[in-house]
DNA sequence: AGTAGTTGCGAAAACGTTTTCGTGTTGAAA
DNA sequence: TTTCAACACGAAAACGTTTTCGCAACTACT
């Protein structure tokens, strides 16, 4: 068991200063070719690596960004972190993990702990909880002392800072209107309780495609799902009392869920009912019959919600100017078995 | 923007030193009572917070571990990390991920980018490069140094340290045989080549059940898939060249392209082909047929891990003895559709 | 020989803590 | 009045870097 060498055992060994080794092993003009030689040859025989927890405080970064998320045993997540990860690694960055398991507090107390010179900045999805409570404060605090946050799909405007969401009202649109085009009018909907802001802006692009194409709205075809434990029977009774020919379902799991219990009931899909779901994750793909989805690419949103705070934080704090962007990632619908053609 | 505060300025403005401040926020009895209460209502006013890289820097822990593996967008994976992230978080542990994407280079260069200080341990399930490659240099470097290590699904014996597995091969074992106790004779294996470590076990316990039932090895009907990325015709084959009633295959993925491949041949499952899967992932859960599986508490093996690391971490320096463990997570069989009763 | 410029290196501060040790002041006991 | 403990606080070192500045010693030019 061998521990780090450091600069001074080196600086010790070799009976020259601490600077000299430092200035020797960033091959400084300062010290002699010869000097230098001695001194990287020795540094590389010990594998020596400079402390990383020294030079963050040196330098007052780490290097390090935190992104807070609901929980990652969720497809979505995973790819987002997966994206964010790559950007940050190529550009030399660590990322620190939390989640929140939709807690408040538990992002608050993440949000604190690490705000101090752990990380150099956050990107963030919202909790369920936080976005019913409304309370950002301590998002705000950390924007405050001068930490770039970025938040990505559950987003909120009572801040004011860098975003990365989806059109998530004209997603929906256009997987209704997708639907519509198809000859379909009775279009059910699977969505989430209200205070889910992408729950929200889904149910509305759904709505605006049926005005949009004076279908009347039918609000038993509507079904906000609340608890997602155990929501299949809801489903059932929707699918009973309701003459549907399509479904539109806000998340995969909806989606998912949907065709086996329309399955069950003997419906065929999508000989008889066509879905799409939203979400283009694993389930989706893998599902038989696969599920027509619309695809909110997470790669990318993390790319790209890494990049801008990477840029954030690499501006000089003098040309710093408070100037926030929203980005809009692009989705597709991607078109399998679960919609006829 | 303001700024946080440190020690320094708290003491500047009350016009103490700064070892009375920090004291005092200790509450310390060394200081009065009363110098105490003014620091720290000075200090909560400011919103006072220690900054956490020079206590890391001072007590030479960063209370940060490190996780490190070949994908996120892995079902089986994700819930590793949840089960990590949960015990760290309990003791106030921050969670570093690393992304292998297979690559042995770029576990090497994270792994030596990190154990300079800035984590305290490492928690690893080994890239497919590094299990082909078999070197594994980088980690007994980072052991030597003092740095403990828990390696996790993928290990390897050529590494001392803290393990936590499942019993591959027992559970395929048992897998197989509950195939056979249904009365199956001609069951084919989906696997991996075999220097991915788990595929190998597996393949083995399902060997073993064969040879313990006296079943005869029929190599046609072993599909080792080495690219992940398009086998299902290498599935179609197997299917059509041979009579087959049961399949086991070593992952989800190759469970569930079964299942399609399956049916598009117009196979009825599980009433001509049962099927049996490995890792209870939400593919498995939600496809339809849902697939019966081994079921491999990645929640379970997360969290033991991050205990033991911990554990690890916690010993004091002259109580420390040099003692490995390997921990088996028990599995179990997860029956649902794809398999007949 | 005297001056100026170059070369090579070291001391020390800084980042923000914690902690050990020292020291001056007070009060009480002798 | 002297002595000593208790009290309240500060100086400084330490963690491991980087960097600024200062200072010798040498070289080269008048």
């Amino acid at each position: 068991m061998r521990r780090k060498v450091t600069l001074k055992q080196i600086a010790k060994e070799l009976d020259v200063s601490i600077s000299t080794v430092s200035k020797s092993l960033r091959n400084s003009l300062e010290i002699s070719e010869d000097t230098r030689q001695k001194v990287q040859a020795f540094a590389k025989l010990y594998n020596y690596k400079p402390n990383n927890i020294a030079l963050s405080l040196k330098n007052r970064k780490s290097k390090t960004i935190c992104i807070i998320i609901p929980e990652i045993i969720h497809h979505f997540f995973a790819t987002v972190i997966s994206g964010v990860e790559h950007v940050a690694n190529e550009k030399g960055y660590n990322v620190i993990i939390c989640l929140t398991e939709e807690s408040f507090d538990k992002e608050v107390l993440n949000m604190e702990m690490l705000a101090n010179g752990s990380i150099d900045g956050f990107i963030m999805s919202l909790s369920k909880e936080t976005q019913q409570k409304m309370d950002f404060h301590h998002i705000t605090e950390v924007i405050n002392q001068g930490m770039p946050v970025v938040m990505f799909d559950r987003v909120t405007n009572d801040i004011l800072c860098d975003k990365v969401i989806i059109d998530d009202n004209l997603a929906a649109f256009n997987a209704t209107q997708f639907l519509i085009d198809k000859g379909f009018k009775k279009i059910a909907l699977l969505t989430t309780v209200d205070y889910v802001s992408v729950g929200k802006l889904r149910t509305e692009g759904y709505l605006k495609a049926l005005k949009t194409n004076d279908i009347k709205l039918n609000e038993n075809l509507i079904l906000k799902i609340e608890d997602t434990d155990n929501f299949e029977h809801q489903i059932v009774k929707l699918l009973e009392n309701n003459d549907i020919d399509a479904i539109f379902a806000v998340n995969e799991i909806f989606a998912v869920t949907a065709i086996k219990v329309a399955s069950k009931m003997g419906k065929k899909i999508p000989e008889e009912v066509s879905i799409i779901g939203f979400t283009d994750g694993i389930i989706s793909k893998y599902s038989s019959p696969s599920i027509s989805t619309v695809s909110q690419n997470g790669i990318k949103m993390g790319e790209k919600a890494a990049r801008m705070l990477i840029e954030k934080l690499e501006i000089e704090e003098e040309d710093y100017e408070e100037q926030y962007k929203t980005e809009v990632i692009e989705t597709a619908l991607v078109e399998r078995e679960s919609t006829i053609l």
